[in-house]
RNA sequence: GCCACCAUAGCUCAGUCGGUAGAGCAGCCGCCUUGUAAGCGGCAGGUCGGGAGUUCAAUUCUCCCUGGUGGCUCCA
C-alpha cells in the first residue's frame, strides 16, 4: 500500500544529483547485481586522500564506453556529438567527486589527488587515465563551479606528470560500459566495485525522475474551508498563524524543510526494552526486531483487533505470498511508480523481491476474480507480516521506522470517483473509531497530511473541505501540479513525536492506475467491462508504528507529571496480587477466579511489600491489589490504580466489571508468562 | 548509503597515561515475615562487541567489520 514518497520540493542540482546517486543503487535492476549477480574480478583500489578530501574509485579496466544522457546541471554546456560518447581502452578509470571541503584549496586537492592517481597507475603500469566526475561518491559534495576548477587543475597536473588523460564531460547523467580486469580484488572494495562496475547505467524508477520534477504548493486547511497559502523561509514556515497548533507547526516544518531538532534518542526505544516488549536482533538485519512474551502480547492484541474492525467493515480477509518474481511484467512497471527499496531474494530459478506491501499481492487476486458493479464497493484485507523495505541504514529507528513491519493493508475497488470519495470516508470512520479504542487521542495525536493533485482539487473541492471538517482542526494540504504517482489523493494520519519526527499511521489513496496496470476489471450495468478505482487503506498504518505512538504517548505523559501507562486492555499484566507476607498467598490466590477474562498475576517472591509494590509499578501495571491479613476474610480489598495514583477501597467483582467496562470490545489473550512471578525468566534486564 | 559519536557482567555505569578489570541493581544461597516505589548478609558472574595490525605485552593505540545513537538523505 501505501505508498508515500510524496514529498518534493525544489531540489538544488546538487541535492538532486544526491538523491539520484542514491535511487540508482537501490533501483531493482542495480540491487540485484549489487548482491549477487556478478562478483566482477578487477584491481581495484578505493581510497579517500587524506587532506584534502577527494573521493576516487579507481578501477582498472579494459575498456570503459560512456554515453552522455541528459543534463545533470542546467548549466551544463551543450556537448557537440563527437563529445557525447566515446571510449578509452586499457586504462586506469578514475570516478572522483570533490568534496565540499575542497573548495577552499582547489589547487591542493587537485595535486593531492594527482599524487594519488599517479601511485596507483604505477601501480597497474598504465600511462592512461580517465577521469569520471562521479558526485555519487560524495556525501558532502563541492558545489558545481569549484568541483570543476578542481578536475580542471587535476587534468592539467596529470598531463604535467606525462599521463594520457580522457576526461569525461561534467554535469551530465552518462551511462557506461565497464570492463574490468581481472587481478584479484580487495575484501573492502568489493561493494563499491559493483555499484560501479555492475550497473553500467543509472537506473532510477519513474516515481524518483517525476519528483525532481515535481512543482508542490503547501497550504493549511482549516476546518470552515479557509484555505492559507505556505512558503518557506530559513526552515520556518509563514503564512499560517499556528499558535495553538503546535504540533501542525512542526508537523509542516517537517515536511517541508525537514527541520531537525532534538538529538535525543528516542523514549519509545529505552522503553520498549525495560519493559521487556520488543528488542534489536543483532543476528538479523537491521530493523528486524525480536518480540518477547510482552510485546508479541501486545502486538497479537493489536493485529486481532485490527484485522476483526477491518472484517467488520466488511472487508474480505485473504492472504498473499510475502515474495514475487522481479520479471512480472505488472510487477515490473508497478516497481518503477514505487520508489521504495527492496529485499532482494534469489530462489532456485529465479531472483524475487520481499513485498514492501499487500499491494500486488491483492491485486493479482482481483484481475483473476470475476465482479459486478452490484459487488462494489469491494475490499479486500490482508494483514502483513511482514512487509519488506530494504530502508538505508541511518533511516532506522526504534520501532518507527522498520525494514521488516506489519502492514494492516485493505484495498477497494469502486466504480468511480464518487463512489471512491464516498467509501473513503466510511474508511475515515472506520480508522477513526479504531485508532482511538487502540489508545490514541483523535484527533488531538495526530495531524492529517493531505496530498491531492491541482486537477483533484479543481474538481472535488467540496470533499477536502468537507474532510477537514470532520477531521475538526487544521490540516496540511500539498498539491501538486500534475499526477506522477498513482494516485490522484492520499491521506495520512501522522503521529508527531516529542524529538520533531513525525510518523504517518493510517493512510488512504484513491489509485486511478493499478486497475488497468494489472488488468483488474468489472462489469458495469451496461455488460462491458470497466477498470475500477481502487482505494488503498492501512486502517492503523502499521502495527509497529501503533505500538511506537502508545509508548511516545506515555513517555509524554511521564513528562508531563501523569503516570506512563498502556491501555488496559494491552497491558501484559492487568491485576497484579501482591501479597503482604508469605501467608497471605494462599487467600491471593482464592481471588483469581472471580477475576475471569482478566490477566492476572501473583508476585510470590519473597520481596518485601515495598519491593514487591515498585516492581508492580516498573512494569506499569494499572492495577495492584494488596492482600494481608485486613483482607484475608473476605470483603473488600485495597487497589492501587494507576491511573489516578489512588488507593481504592473495593470490592473483587467491582474490579472485575471496572475492568471488564474499560475492555470491552477489544479482544482478549491470557497471560504471556506464568502466572507466579518467580516462576518468570528475565528476558533483558 | 554518507558523516560524527558510542560498544566493559543480564541491566546501568566506573576504570586501565599499554602490564587481561570494579560498583550498584538483577541472579543464586541464607536470614527477615514485611501494609503500598528498593530489608540485611554472603556467593557467583567478564575472550572489556568481532577480526586483523603495531608491540615483549592490546580491553586501552591503528585499521576493518558488526550493532546502536544523532545528523544528512529517505519513509508506513
Amino acid at each position: 500500500m501505501p505508498i508515500t514518497r510524496v514529498r518534493s520540493r525544489t531540489i538544488s542540482p546538487v541535492r538532486w544529483r544526491q538523491t539520484r546517486a542514491a535511487s540508482a543503487i537501490g533501483s531493482a535492476n542495480d540491487r540485484s547485481l549489487f548482491h549477487r549477480t556478478r562478483r566482477p574480478t578487477g584491481t581495484l583500489y578505493f581510497g579517500t586522500i587524506s587532506g584534502p578530501a577527494m573521493r576516487i574509485l579507481f578501477l582498472h579496466v579494459d575498456s570503459l564506453e560512456y554515453e552522455v544522457k541528459e543534463k545533470a546541471l542546467k548549466a551544463a554546456p551543450d556537448l557537440p556529438a563527437s563529445k557525447r560518447r566515446a571510449r578509452v581502452d586499457e586504462a586506469l578509470a578514475a570516478f572522483i567527486s570533490a568534496e565540499k571541503r575542497d573548495e577552499a584549496n582547489p589547487g591542493g586537492a587537485a595535486k593531492a589527488a594527482a599524487e594519488s592517481i599517479e601511485d596507483v597507475a604505477g601501480q597497474v603500469h598504465t600511462k592512461r587515465i580517465v577521469l569520471y566526475p562521479y558526485a555519487h561518491l560524495s556525501s558532502s559534495l563541492a558545489a558545481p563551479g569549484p568541483a570543476q576548477e578542481i578536475l580542471g587543475l587535476l587534468e592539467k597536473e596529470l598531463v604535467a606528470r606525462g599521463f594520457e588523460v580522457h576526461g569525461s564531460p561534467f554535469g551530465y547523467y552518462k551511462s557506461f560500459k565497464v570492463a574490468v580486469k581481472g587481478h584479484p580484488l580487495s575484501e573492502l572494495s568489493r561493494e563499491i566495485v559493483a555499484e560501479a562496475a555492475a550497473s553500467g547505467k543509472e537506473e532510477v524508477s519513474d516515481a524518483v525522475k517525476a519528483e525532481a520534477k515535481l512543482v508542490s504548493h503547501w497550504h493549511i486547511l482549516e476546518p470552515d474551508g479557509h484555505m492559507h497559502h505556505l512558503s518557506i523561509k530559513d526552515g520556518k514556515v509563514g503564512g499560517y498563524p499556528f499558535e495553538g497548533h503546535e504540533r501542525l507547526r512542526t508537523f509542516a516544518t517537517y515536511e517541508m524543510a525537514k527541520s531537525r531538532e532534538a538529538k535525543e534518542e528516542p523514549a519509545h526505544v529505552r522503553l520498549m526494552q525495560e519493559l521487556e516488549l520488543v528488542d534489536y536482533e543483532p543476528g538479523s538485519d537491521p530493523g528486524n526486531l525480536r518480540y518477547y512474551p510482552k510485546g508479541k502480547l501486545i502486538k497479537a492484541l493489536l493485529e486481532e483487533f485490527i484485522s476483526e474492525r477491518v472484517r467488520e467493515y466488511g472487508a474480505l480477509e485473504v492472504e498473499s505470498p510475502v515474495m514475487y518474481d522481479f520479471e512480472h511484467p505488472a510487477l515490473k512497471s508497478y516497481l518503477n511508480r514505487f520508489p521504495a527499496r527492496q529485499y532482494i531474494v534469489q530462489t532456485p530459478n529465479k531472483r524475487a523481491f520481499l513485498r514492501f506491501s499487500a499491494c500486488f499481492g491483492q491485486f493479482l487476486i482481483m484481475k483473476d476474480m470475476v465482479i459486478s458493479y452490484k459487488q462494489l464497493p469491494l475490499p479486500l484485507y490482508e494483514l502483513t507480516r511482514y512487509s519488506f523495505r530494504a530502508e538505508q541504514r541511518g533511516e532506522l529507528a526504534g520501532l518507527r521506522r522498520l525494514r521488516a513491519f506489519t502492514m494492516p493493508d485493505c484495498h477497494a475497488l469502486v466504480s468511480d470517483i464518487e463512489m471512491a470519495k464516498e467509501e473513503l470516508m466510511v474508511r475515515f470512520e472506520l480508522a477513526w473509531n479504531l485508532l482511538e479504542d487502540c489508545g490514541l487521542s483523535m484527533p488531538d495525536d495526530l495531524e492529517v497530511g493531505m496530498r491531492v493533485t491541482q486537477a483533484f482539487w479543481d474538481e472535488h473541492k467540496d470533499f477536502v473541505i468537507a474532510y477537514a471538517k470532520r477531521w475538526g482542526k487544521p490540516i496540511l494540504v500539498e498539491m501538486w501540479s500534475d499526477q506522477f504517482f498513482y494516485f490522484v489523493q492520499k491521506y495520512e494520519w501522522n503521529f508527531v513525536d516529542a524529538n520533531a519526527k513525525a510518523a504517518a499511521l493510517t493512510t488512504d489513496q484513491i489509485d486511478t492506475e493499478n486497475a488497468k496496470r494489472f488488468g483488474i476489471t468489472f462489469t458495469d450495468e451496461d455488460g462491458k467491462k470497466r477498470h475500477p478505482l481502487i482505494l488503498h487503506l492501512s486502517p492503523s498504518g502499521a502495527v509497529e508504528r501503533v505500538i511506537y505512538a502508545l509508548l511516545e504517548k506515555a513517555a509524554a505523559a511521564a513528562k508531563a507529571g501523569r503516570p506512563p501507562m498502556l491501555p488496559v486492555w494491552l497491558s501484559p499484566t492487568q491485576v497484579r496480587l501482591v501479597p503482604v507476607a508469605a501467608d497471605d498467598v494462599e487467600y491471593a490466590r482464592t481471588l483469581v477466579p472471580r477475576l475471569e477474562g482478566i490477566r492476572v498475576d501473583l508476585d510470590d517472591s519473597g520481596d518485601s511489600l515495598g519491593k514487591k509494590i515498585r516492581n508492580a509499578e516498573k512494569e506499569w501495571v494499572p492495577y495492584i491489589v494488596v492482600i494481608g491479613k485486613k483482607e484475608a476474610g473476605g470483603g473488600p480489598v485495597n487497589v492501587r490504580i494507576r491511573e489516578t495514583k489512588e488507593q481504592a477501597e473495593m470490592e473483587v467483582d467491582a474490579l472485575r466489571r471496572r475492568i471488564h467496562a474499560e475492555t470491552k470490545g477489544r479482544p482478549f489473550r491470557p497471560l504471556a508468562e506464568p502466572f507466579h512471578v518467580s516462576e518468570r525468566p528475565i528476558f533483558r534486564g
